[in-house]
DNA sequence: CCGTATCCGTTGCGATACTG
DNA sequence: CAGTATCGCAACGGATACGG
């Protein structure tokens, strides 16, 4: 057995998915980084929001940051962008079906992440 | 209503995880970085591994890596070290019971990463 | 066998200023 | 209003060599 034939239980069953295409692993980095998960968390609590409005509640993030971090939320299917033309200009984001499935297994996450936090102190 | 007062229905109930304490965020960081899937991956597939083992199998990673990767998760309450006086000294790796709880949600997120990514693409 | 120590490149992120 | 453009730093991770 090679290291590339390892099995593993937690994402695949063929390979190990940290040696090879790893679908855990592509959905961590999809809601990882700094500020998408303050996103996700914003339009999943008030629905289709604005950009300036998602700006001001979310507090420190940069125009910088906010665009990238929409951008490739946008790219991996779990927000829309719906711009009108109107003056001025109104771009408004929204949540897609992908987190349906996904909100609910973070807060499976989130409540491990209670139980861990609070047995190690 | 402030910043600061935004309430986060992800993962809190009271106040945004994203602003203060975020169980949700911590718990990313726990299993976030490079190598920690994967560590805990090979220590979830075959139980109790010694050092050399494990780096062995994880294929591409350097000491210096697996050595902090494991004292994290050591610290964070994930896994056991336990050193035997032998000669030449023995150290082996284990999950504990908080992985027991870990697992089955992240199988949940790989799932949730297969689907999307057969959607997307 | 099981790590440390040191150095160094890359990436992520922040700050600031500017634009259609 | 909704973004771009540019610069700079700090954290993360890789390479290599060495130590108990």
């Amino acid at each position: 057995m090679t290291e590339r034939d390892v099995k593993c239980v937690v994402s695949c069953e063929t390979k190990c998915p940290c040696m090879e295409y790893c679908p855990l692993g592509s959905a961590l980095k999809i809601i990882g980084g700094k500020w998408k998960l303050s996103i996700l968390c914003a339009l999943h609590q008030d629905g289709t929001t604005r950009y300036n409005t998602l700006k001001r509640k979310i507090a420190g993030i940069t125009n910088t940051m906010l665009v990238s971090s929409l951008k490739e939320l946008e790219e991996d299917g779990l927000i829309v962008r719906r711009q009108y033309m109107e003056m001025p200009v109104r771009v408004e984001y929204t949540l897609t079906e992908a987190c349906d499935d996904l909100m609910p297994i973070l807060m499976q996450l989130a409540q491990w992440g209670v139980k861990v936090h609070t047995k190690e102190s």
